[in-house]
DNA sequence: GTCTATACCTGGATAGAC
DNA sequence: GTCTATCCAGGTATAGAC
């Protein structure tokens, strides 16, 4: 795949997690690029095609991270998830779904098929986690593992959304106790550090 | 209070709650309502003020409907919220918390601070009714009142966002997996029918 | 005080140069 | 195959008619 490509899709996926998909524009991308709007137009005909992109990237990852570790027990995989939107939650950046959701009525059919997939992929990931960690012993809850992947999607989500309008600290307060409600032995200060290397921006699965 | 402004405003609110805040436009208000688009602005000069209208209209709902029921318990005006939001489901109408916190950071500091006040307000509210309804014995939950007010108020918030993608059915899986984890002895089929005087969109405290 | 005509700019997208 | 110059629609906002 072409340098500049990767280099837009990169681009387009921060500007819509820090201004909302309507909200960029090819002009955005292509001061930082330095080249003209219609460079752009090139390697993606639509922003429609575009945002596509963009999903079909976010899908790629969190794909890649459930092959990437078959074995990996479901509660690391959920450190894992909040370590991605605790990260997020210091940059000011909510997540794809965050993003994406309230302009759903705006997109065209391509687009909104993009955006089911994504949040269906990412809620039967958490669930099938929740599913392992409980059964593992790990956490303990009440009904069924995909409803409450809903509850925890849908925390993870809007604790971006409020704690960037009411202050950070308001995400570990969050999840602090949705960990807890979980039964969770753990919270989010006890995760590590995320290495400078995955700082730039894509490390993110929502 | 002129009659059109509070047309415009009702429109505006409708909008943004079914797009969002940047993907409407004067064109759309002054078509609806048989005008030409600098009408518009003559009630309201920039984009920014009426959406800062919208919101004060919202928070004088909120606090209309705290004063107007001072002795309504908790688990009572939690009823009547959760109604507001399953109503708002049926709509594929997102709240303005919900619609308005992605595109935080494209909005001027006017508009930023209105929402900074609505985000706090409803959870302050949803938080006194917690606090009431647990000790009245209508509900049990851990933690203090405000943080868990902050997980009630983010997963309604994003039960809309999530069922609009997902199909509406999710919204009351979702909530009714709340309630119970509150110990609420109701769900979500449990609340009255909203009343057909009420349908036409501002039913709606978010 | 209320609205219309209009300006000006930026949006996404096309046609064609290299 | 990659990018530049250009177009046209639609956006917000202003100046001025009634």
């Amino acid at each position: 795949m072409s340098e500049t490509r990767e280099h837009i899709i990169r681009l387009a996926d921060r500007l819509i997690r820090q201004r909302g998909f309507n909200a960029f524009s090819y002009a955005d991308i292509a001061a930082v690029l330095n080249i003209r709007k219609a460079a752009v137009h090139y390697h993606f005909a639509t922003k429609s095609l575009l945002g596509q992109a963009v999903i079909e990237e976010e899908l790629r990852r969190v794909e890649g991270y459930r092959q990437a570790h078959p074995k990996l027990g479901g509660d690391l995989q959920i450190r894992h998830l909040v370590g991605v939107f605790f990260h997020n939650s210091q940059c000011n950046a909510v997540c794809l779904m965050g993003a994406l959701t309230p302009e759903f009525a705006t997109f065209d059919a391509g687009m909104q098929a993009m955006v089911q997939r994504l949040c269906v992929a990412i809620r039967e990931w958490v669930g099938d986690c929740l599913e392992d960690a409980r059964s593992a012993g790990w956490m303990r809850f009440g009904g069924s593992a995909m409803d409450r992947a809903a509850l925890v999607v849908s925390t993870l989500l809007s604790s971006l959304l409020l704690s960037r309008v009411e202050g950070a600290g308001l995400f570990c307060r969050m999840i602090d106790r949705l960990l807890e409600d979980l039964g969770a032995g753990w919270r989010v200060g006890d995760l590590p550090a995320i290495g400078p290397a995955r700082q730039e921006g894509l490390y993110s699965f929502t």
